[in-house]
DNA sequence: GCGATCAGAT
DNA sequence: CACATCTGATCGC
């Protein structure tokens, strides 16, 4: 679920995913895709008031997102506000401040996302350099490079930083099988199923979000069927869509849903209480899609489970496996990266330890915009101003980094003290926290440079056996009391030293590893 | 009565 | 099994 406040710290005028708070002031929105945990305050009646006296303040979406959203009246007033944008199409935005008439100029690109219908990834290029916001996305190892419009000639552009969809980032989600291999799982499944009588029926347990249409669609086309949900109207305009679905219940497959009884339909009833025109009791089995992943080392099995006398889980994932998303950023080599899902406990362990093993950047802040918003609300450590061993050039894209700009490299959080850690934590004031984790400081060396699946096995087996509180805690875990210490010098010097031998660097046991 | 927020369920 | 959503309780205005 993204964390997301809404906005970035190199364009702190635009707002993205987020309409309520310190966004009401934006001069410009966008809405990465229609699911609802993105758009909060999106209906809100400020932003609503906000708009009726605004000329300049559009909401930016793909077109498909603008069709979703406008098919739920609620948002109907955003209409007049919305600026569609075409895909791969950088658009120059002029940004105003309508009080002092301040412009600022960016130039936009939504990148698609494969997240869900519509979704997309925002490029925005500007005085403050090239950024990246996600939204959520799944794509594949080497999407990134298929992706024109990240790069400049052939070489990757120079990303300051990447807002990630980090919600699987943990070496426990290594792999999630792919669309292709899921796809033709379920299909295999149905058509099982659908053959054996007309009687014979399959319910999709879907959620209510956007997203299981590219199932629809390949369902449909295999058996020649419609699938049967609950309504249209939010792909008039989408023929794609719109031509493998029906509300039409005399179909094999159903993917309606009810918005009551849920739990209670499986064996003998479809939440649209269809049954056969004669009579016939119809012989139902229901498949609910959700992520399943499979660890590094772990040999991938079943990607559909039987949980029942009817019921099977397929697997299904609208987010990037861990491996997939670090395919994803070890080849954009940002300087930045600011996780969307704030990585609590071990998580967050191990997200900076990978970033560390595997130079994709310089910094990952946790805090996302906290660091700039709310600068009073933090107590910063002083940081050890010992020069650490360690690099963030990677062999692969030598070219890549050493022609970052210098300006490129100026970035407040690099200025700031580090490690950076709050006094005081806990998981609600996550938001309003400033986190700020720095795996190196543009120091130069490689003691690095030969750390390959050593260093992840590490945080991997690490991770996979930390069943206790103490373990949830750890290195660089929010300090749960007033006692815990930030590493010193030596701490950080032995550390490096030890990710380097390949040794493991967490300690099962206790609740310091440095 | 509406919205924000949280716990809980699915 | 960990997504995204909905519902209901509670609180405040």
């Amino acid at each position: 679920m993204s964390s997301f406040a809404g906005r970035m710290k190199e364009y702190p005028n635009m707002s993205l995913d987020r309409f309520d708070r310190e966004n009401l002031h934006a001069r410009a929105y966008f809405l990465s895709h229609c699911h609802k945990d993105h758009m909060k305050g999106l209906k809100g009646p400020l932003l609503k008031r906000k708009l009726k006296f605004s000329l300049t303040v559009k909401l930016y979406c793909s077109f498909v997102t603008k069709e979703l959203l406008l098919s739920n009246p609620k948002y109907a007033f955003w209409e007049d506000h919305i600026v569609a944008l075409e895909l791969e199409s950088p658009t120059l935005i002029t940004l105003i401040d309508e009080a002092s008439g301040e412009k600022e100029e960016l130039v936009v690109t939504l990148l698609p996302a494969g997240h869900c219908p519509g979704s997309v990834m925002f490029l925005v290029e500007g005085a403050q350099g090239t950024v990246l916001y996600t939204g959520d996305f799944r794509l594949a190892k080497g999407d990134a490079s298929r992706i024109e419009l990240l790069h400049s000639g052939s070489r990757v552009k120079d990303i300051k930083s990447v807002y990630l969809d980090s919600t699987f980032y943990d070496p426990r989600f290594y792999q999630i099988p792919s669309r292709e291999t899921c796809l033709h799982a379920i299909r295999g499944l149905v058509q099982d199923w659908v053959s054996r009588s007309a009687y014979h029926t399959v319910w999709l347990n879907c959620k209510a979000a956007y997203g299981y249409e590219y199932l629809f669609t390949n369902l449909g086309d295999e058996f020649h069927t419609q699938i049967h949900v609950k309504s249209l109207d939010m792909f008039k305009k989408m023929p794609e869509i719109l031509s493998h679905v029906t509300t039409d219940r005399a179909t094999q497959i159903h993917a309606c849903r009810h918005p009551k009884d849920e739990e209670f339909v499986p064996a003998s009833r479809l939440p649209c209480g269809s049954s056969a025109s004669d009579g016939t009791p119809l012989n139902i089995i229901s498949i609910k899609p959700s992520t399943m992943w499979f660890g590094e080392r772990t040999q991938r099995t079943k990607v559909i489970v039987r949980t029942g006398a009817s019921s099977y889980r397929a697997c299904f994932s609208f987010h990037s496996s861990y491996s997939e998303i670090k395919d994803f950023l070890s080849y954009l080599q940002p300087i930045n990266i600011y996780p969307s899902v704030i990585p609590i406990g071990r998580g967050l362990n191990t997200f900076q330890m990978h970033c560390i093993c595997y130079r994709m950047c310089v910094n990952v802040d946790v805090s996302s915009s906290a660091v700039i918003y709310r600068p009073l609300g933090t107590l910063k450590r002083t940081r050890p101003d010992q020069p650490h061993s360690c690099s963030h050039t990677s062999p692969s894209h030598s070219t890549l980094t050493g022609s970052q700009t210098p300006e490129l490299f100026v970035d407040d959080s690099v200025k700031l003290p580090s490690p950076s850690i709050p006094l005081s934590a806990g998981r609600g004031l996550s938001q309003a926290e400033s986190m700020l984790i720095q795996s190196e400081d543009r120091c130069q060396g490689d003691a690095l440079t030969n750390l390959d699946a050593g260093g992840e096995e590490s945080g991997s087996h690490t991770h996979q056996s930390e069943p206790t509180e103490s373990q949830v805690s750890s290195d660089f875990d929010i300090p749960s009391t007033p006692d815990s210490h930030t590493p010193g010098p030596d701490d950080l010097s032995d550390l490096y030293r030890r990710l380097a031998a390949g040794e493991e660097v967490v300690t099962r046991t206790g609740s310091q590893s440095l």
